[in-house]
RNA sequence: GCGGGGGUAGCCAAGCUUGGCCAACGGCGCAGGACUUAAGAUUCUGUCCUUAGUGGUUCAAGGGUUCGAAUCCCUUCCCCCGCACCA
């Protein structure tokens, strides 16, 4: 089968391109313009990444059957370090990177060049091409492909990085970024590409606290300044080296490791003398804030390397500080040791200053009880500490204590104390790592300060307001996410644009130092696309690229005439992309990973809406979510995944392209499961075959016919709907599993007469082709077409060919069989002969009235049993009339008046009945007889006769 | 914490915006029948309980609104994801 599938994909493939309908250019018709969010080009992607590819391709493909001139381009986005290292990898033959690469499709002989990151690049760029989007049939516009390497593309990011400019959108300040001591700026994420180890590391801003003792400040770090007034005593670690370092002016003194980290954080400081831990105990030193005189005491528990290696004691909140203090107060020797005052010492206590909801005034103390803390270095303080800090910064209150901060929630006290003791001059702010971080070069890697860090002013109120409006405007899915975007952009802040270090990607066209950072080289660049065609052709060239060719063509600015006298383009071409831009833009519709939500899709809307007019902003985002493997995220690092050529040939492409499609709302992570992948290679070749079966078929006509039409119709109609927001799951719904039962039950009903047949055809292939193209292909061929089915548009319908009578009547056939199949389960009896009674006439008369009454919303037992016996002929039918009366009122209530109102519509029962006669005899085996309840002479022992109703014949069975 | 998403019958998974055609699409699995020498494929029937086609109890749990709720409101429990320089 794989063989058979793969041969005919790479038939239709090569159709397709060899006619170029995938090759699109402005014309008279309405044009639709979609692409999906370009991959980063890290390697090789797994089966996961074509569910969001796949989308858009069929998406594309259903425009074009509406009659659109669609554009979908694609490109890859190379900017970042992944190919550097890679490269890097290559070139120091790393076993693992090789076999990697080997185990997917990569030549041994090609490892060679490898070595080179722009070679992996360009062969990644190959690999996506050809390995993945043509593999799977898309429709894009290959002459269009760009990436983010290419000198042209790069000219456009330096154009768009001016407009930012003029716009008043890129600021400058300073920042505070990891970098390797060594190596500068670097990375830190969960798949760590530039560092050995400590991915998820966070930067964490400590505030330092200047304790004024003698000469010098002793300066803790505390992630807590807000309690500040629950200082008792100050921690220092006896056994740890401390510096003397000179800082502005002023004397500090700090762990020899903090000392290391502030050298890369502060611009003026400098080491004086190295200080033993144990020489600074005892030390009496002046509180910030409070100003009070504490005493320095010894705990084991302070880590020199954690913050400045000096602690603030808080025994109130902190339970590392109560336990320590406890012990420390109990322990003679060491008091005796350091010489200490016990009186002063034993007579310190906790200070309350916190109030919070459901913990007692010294939550340190409280917590270590309940837990059974009861020595410095339990392990579970820990966990005590966290308990302690979540509820005290979300929930707590600053108590009386806190002066002129008393009453205010811990969360804002925090930051306004941070604030008044750093304007004071009594603290001062450092950031350190969460965890030790590694670069992948083996050194360290700390919180460097950049001063003059480039960022794009996201948080600018114009355009936060601005691109706020335009979502509103937009097709947004899921509707979640159109709802939820209005708060991403709100929360949307600066964000540094440019890095340095060794870095693929444009340079800053204003200091080249600096690299144009991958997420802000990658939000306007769909319009890219309407221009590449030329650059890629040779008809511009990249240094023909400048400002004023972008201006002109994308802004319409300037002069055609000029520009070309300047830029040596001829001036008509200019005009022509420029009509062009004009034409495709704005962008229809963007899609891409749930992994965009709040950083792809607010940047892209937001410089769209920065830097273009109006009329050029983006209509449409759509997100979809994953394929996760088993147990995680199929990861591309991590390995696991199925070669995405190797699940083509497995599975068959059109097979993945149902699975992405049916499989789940794009909206919702899905799992990988091979068996549920292997059930749409059945799915696709059923369809196939039970479509050729038909083909062969050349019988009678009957009266199935007009229902099989009118069915295909009427999907036609729907499916139209549903793919007005892009519902692609209930489209293959509908086409692979709705309509393939209408074709059974065509063919179990006896359907077999060629012009129907043919007509079905017509209707379902061109449903078929956006998401299974190749196999519609191949039936559309089968079929006696011999044009290219992806080049079509969608059938019109005929006058008459929906008709919903012929589709009721089909319904009400299989609602009476599944009734008979009822009573053939329940009692067990193999019929011999099946009688079937349509109801009285006088029963459609009290429905008429039971439906009468619910559309005034006065339908009651009560009510219609009154109506009914004012009817002089029914009366006459006495409690069978009372009973049916009550029955149908019953029945009747629980449905919509709409919906009851389908009873009364007239169907001539008995003849449809007994023109069904002959199938349904072949289906149960037996006899069947139809007659009209209360036809006079019929054998009715059970009296089953009586139990008909409109649409609802009764059944006696024998 | 902030922000977002979710809990549906053995499993996967629709439905929830616009309450009533919902015992709840579809698929998988399972059981039985047909076809076949057999297997597979295909096809039909069934798959909460009960039952001559009826009735009962279900859509995390508990309340409420309504003639009527998986769908609306409130409360509780549980799960997942994002929080930025990482594509």
């Amino acid at each position: 089968m794989s063989i058979r599938s793969s041969e005919i994909e790479a038939k239709w493939q090569e159709r397709w391109y060899a006619a170029r309908i995938n090759e699109v250019e402005k014309d008279d018709r309405p044009k639709f313009m979609l692409i999906f969010a370009y991959p980063g080009v890290t390697g090789y992607l797994h089966v996961g990444h074509m569910r969001g590819f796949t989308y858009v391709d069929a998406i594309a493909r259903f425009k074009r059957l509406e009659g659109y001139n669609v554009m979908f381009p694609v490109g890859t986005h190379a900017t970042g370090n992944g190919a550097i290292s890679l490269a890097a990898r290559i070139a120091r033959r790393d076993q693992k990177t090789i076999d990697y690469l080997c185990g997917n499709t990569c030549p041994v002989d090609m490892l060679e060049s490898l070595k080179d990151p722009v070679r992996v690049v360009e062969f990644f760029n190959d690999v996506y091409v050809n390995q993945y989007w043509k593999r799977f049939g898309f429709m894009c516009d290959w002459r269009r492909f760009t990436s983010t390497v290419k000198p042209d593309y790069q000219k456009f990011i330096q154009w768009q990085f001016r407009k930012l400019m003029e716009r008043g959108m890129l600021i400058q300040k300073p920042y505070y970024a990891p970098a390797c001591v060594s190596h500068g700026p670097v990375a830190i994420d969960a798949s760590e590409t530039d560092i050995q180890c400590g991915g998820a590391a966070e930067t964490v801003e400590y505030t330092l606290l200047k304790f004024k003792c003698g000469d010098m400040y002793l300066v803790a770090a505390t992630l807590r300044p807000e309690t500040v007034f629950g200082q008792t005593n100050f921690w220092v670690n006896p056994d740890a080296d401390y510096v003397k370092v000179r800082v502005g002016q002023e004397t500090w003194v700090v762990s020899e490791d903090a000392h290391f980290k502030l050298t890369y954080q502060l611009d003026d400081i400098e080491k004086i003398s190295p200080v033993k831990g144990s020489e600074l105990i005892g030390l009496r030193c002046l509180a910030p804030m409070v100003h009070r005189e504490i005493l320095t005491l010894p705990a084991d528990f302070v880590d020199p390397d954690v913050g400045t290696g000096l602690v603030t004691s808080v025994p109130s909140d902190s339970p590392d500080d109560w336990i320590s203090l406890r012990a420390v107060q109990e322990d003679d020797a060491t008091l005796d040791r350091f010489g200490l005052d016990k009186a002063a010492v034993k007579a310190i206590r906790p200070v309350a200053i916190i109030e919070m909801k459901g913990w007692s005034d010294l939550p340190a103390v409280e917590v270590t009880e309940r837990m059974g803390i009861t020595a410095p270095g339990d392990p579970k303080l820990e966990e005590a500490k966290k308990l302690v800090y979540k509820d005290g910064f979300h929930t707590g209150k600053m108590n009386a204590t806190a002066g002129e901060y008393a009453g205010l929630p811990v969360m804002e006290a925090k930051e306004r104390m941070k604030q008044a003791m750093v304007a004071s001059g009594e603290a001062a702010v450092m950031y350190d790592l969460s965890e030790q971080v590694t670069c992948r070069c083996g050194e360290r890697v700390v919180v460097k300060k950049v001063n003059d860090q480039w960022f794009i002013d996201y948080a600018n109120a114009e355009a936060t307001a601005a691109s706020k409006e335009q979502a509103k405007r937009m097709e947004i899915f899921p509707a979640e996410y159109y709802q939820n975007i209005h708060g991403v952009l709100d929360w949307f802040r600066e964000r540094a644009c440019v890095r340095q270090g060794n870095w693929i990607g444009t340079k800053f066209p204003f200091d080249e130092k600096w690299i144009i950072e991958a997420i802000s080289d990658s939000t306007l660049y769909p319009i890219y696309y309407t221009i590449s065609k030329y650059a890629n052709e040779g008809s511009i060239r990249a240094e023909q690229m400048g400002e004023e060719f972008f201006d002109l063509v994308i802004l319409d600015k300037g002069d055609a005439s000029k520009v070309s006298a300047s830029t040596g383009i001829d001036a008509e071409l200019l005009r022509k992309i420029r009509d062009d831009v004009h034409y495709w833009y704005p962008l229809d519709l963007n899609l891409g990973g749930k992994e965009h939500l709040t950083v792809h899709f607010p940047a892209f809307l937001m410089n769209h809406v920065a830097l273009l007019p109006r009329e050029m902003w983006p209509r449409g985002i759509f997100v979809n979510w994953w394929v996760m493997g088993k147990g995680g995220k199929i990861s591309k690092s991590k390995g696991g995944a199925q070669p995405i050529p190797g699940a083509a040939e497995e599975y068959g492409v059109d097979a993945l392209r149902l699975y992405y499609a049916h499989i789940a709302s794009p909206h919702a992570d899905v799992d990988w499961d091979n068996e549920a992948v292997e059930g749409y290679t059945s799915r696709t070749e059923k369809m196939e075959r039970t479509l050729l079966d038909l083909m062969s078929l050349d019988g009678e006509g009957s009266e199935v016919d007009g229902w099989m039409v009118s069915r295909m119709a009427s999907r036609v109609v729907r499916v139209k709907e549903m793919m007005r927001t892009y519902d692609l799951r209930s489209m293959a719904n509908e086409v692979y599993f709705e309509a393939f039962n209408d074709l059974r039950w065509y063919q179990r009903r006896g359907g077999c007469h060629a012009p129907t047949i043919r007509r079905v055809l017509d209707l379902l292939l061109p449903l078929m082709m956006p998401i299974t193209p190749h196999t519609a292909e191949e039936l559309w061929e089968a079929s006696g077409h011999n044009d290219l089915l992806s080049a079509r548009l969608l059938p019109e319908l005929q006058e008459g060919e929906i008709d919903v009578s012929k589709e009721r009547a089909e319904d009400y056939l299989r609602g009476m069989m599944d009734d008979a199949n009822e009573i053939l389960k329940v009692t067990g009896i193999r019929p011999a002969k099946m009688t079937l009674f349509t109801a009285a006439p006088w029963k459609h008369e009290v429905v008429s009235m039971a439906v009468f009454l619910h559309e005034k919303g006065e339908l009651k037992v009560p009510a219609l049993t009154k109506m009914v016996m004012s009817n002089e002929t029914v009366r006459g039918r006495g409690k069978e009339a009372s009973d049916f009366a009550r029955k149908t009122a019953e029945d009747m209530m629980k449905r919509s008046p709409a919906e009851a109102k389908k009873l009364v519509q007239r169907f001539d029962e008995l003849s449809f009945l007994r023109a069904s006669r002959e199938f349904l005899e072949k289906e149960y085996g037996c006899s069947i007889e139809v007659h009209e309840a209360g036809e006079p002479g019929i054998a009715d022992p059970q009296n089953k006769a009586r139990q008909a109703a409109p649409w609802r014949p009764a059944i006696l069975v024998e």
